[in-house]
DNA sequence: TTCTTTGTGTAAAATTTTAACACATTTGTT
DNA sequence: AACAAATGTGTTAAAATTTTACACAAAGAA
């Protein structure tokens, strides 16, 4: 049926942000690419999405390359970010608790994260309002001041939330991470509440897509020791990998 | 120079929503289409515009695309509201510290706010977005849990936030208005909030479209003595003015 | 000056989009 | 049921656009 497949790439386009014809060729490979074609056309004249040569992208994704600071250059969700998302949503169980950051790769999970009941916690304001749009699912918001350039929040006043609030597992996705230095992040303040979020959680899963390796960060939230899972792509590399299996890491 | 160049086109796309190479090829004819391409590019990857087939168009303009089929959903009384929070704006003063919710009248001030050094409280998760798009602004995010209906969070918790804050103003936009009943809203965290963010302000603005008039929700959260300036639009009856003039409540 | 970087133009190559037509499927009407 | 009209689809060729590669000039830096 024509409707469910426009349906379905609208949806695939607010996933993605952006997709080519070929992507969408894959995704869809009963019909034509002129059929596609003409389903990104109607699409684009009910003010859904725009097509740009090649493609098309979403119009929610160009209104956040438009709020610029959030979005980093043409940081697009590139295919490992939604591909380690999708991992780290699988691991997810019903009636489960757990905090996830508000960075891009959080996004992501947010995105995939099925709409189950559960309850989770974040501190990444474009995360809640996403999560906000699954009727099954419960999400707090973590207050404190707002960090622009990721619209994430944190603060030392975080900290008393924290106090009344109790969840089994952290999903974080680090910014930079060697093996000496850890995983570390930017933001003083957002390296305590990532840490006190991992105090909290009985077990930490750490989302890292391959490009973050050999980057280091001015303040590191997590060691090597403190996670149990680590998500990952597969560039990652092998003798790294052995690292955090010799710690009986789980690395998927 | 091709700063200027570049700067010309962007605004020129500002102005004009789309062009083609070809119109632009016109606008400047002392250069080669070639050049016009390369300045396409870098003001993508600055984010300020979006390349589509045949030429770009400015980001505003996509928005306003995308803005076209929603808006009529939420354009209920949008003018009233505009022009409210246009008042309310007109208000605020430079290094002041306030509070405002996470309605749709709030979200109307959050557009209109000036870009100054002022800092702001909310527990709406859009404002606190929108806000955060404006420099000189300091917004802190109310953490809880987050109301899927309206994007904004309450929880008894968020009581130990207030206690490390404070500010100096409250405006809040109300759902619902009788003289015998006060303002109120739908849901009793938020009207605990509400009730919180009035014993910290030193003062409360009330924005209260006409339309609210005569509506009541379950949870009071203020009433006529609580407030200090009400600010409604033009339709607000005369005789309910008077009870709020009785009071010394600025109304405006 | 001389070297490097940056901006530019030209033309061919690669890619993408559009147009045109044929055919199948669905829908509505008698 | 039969028919016509409308809609959806696939295949191709043609048109248009973008990218790439290379050459060269201008502007800065050493």
């Amino acid at each position: 049926m024509r409707k469910d497949r426009i349906e379905e790439i609208a949806e695939l386009l607010d996933k993605r942000g952006k997709l080519t014809l070929n992507q969408l060729d894959t995704y869809f490979p009963d019909v034509s690419q002129m059929t596609l074609r003409r389903d990104l056309l109607q699409l684009e004249q009910a003010g859904r999405i725009i097509r740009v040569r090649g493609g098309a992208m979403s119009v929610k994704e160009v209104q956040k390359v438009s709020n610029e600071p959030y979005a980093k250059k043409t940081a697009l969700h590139t295919d490992e970010k939604i591909r380690i998302a999708q991992k780290a949503a699988s691991l997810i169980e019903e009636n489960c608790s757990l905090f996830i950051d508000g960075g891009t790769t959080a996004m992501c999970l947010a995105k995939e994260l099925p709409d189950i009941n559960i309850h989770v916690f974040t501190n990444g304001l474009a995360v809640a309002i996403e999560l906000a749009q699954k009727k099954n699912l419960n999400v707090t918001m973590l207050g404190g001041q707002v960090m622009k350039e990721n619209l994430s929040t944190a603060s030392p006043v975080a900290k008393s939330y924290f106090e009344n609030t109790n969840f089994e597992l952290a999903i974080i996705s680090a910014s930079a991470f060697t093996p000496e230095n850890g995983f570390s992040c930017g933001s003083m303040v957002e390296a305590d509440l990532l840490k006190m979020a991992r105090r909290k959680a009985k077990a930490m899963y750490m989302m890292l897509d391959s490009s973050k390796i050999g980057k280091i960060m001015p303040h590191t939230f997590a060691r090597l020791d403190d996670i149990d899972v680590l998500i990952t792509d597969d560039e990652f590399p092998a003798d790294l990998k052995e690292q955090f299996l010799e710690r009986d890491i789980v690395v998927m």
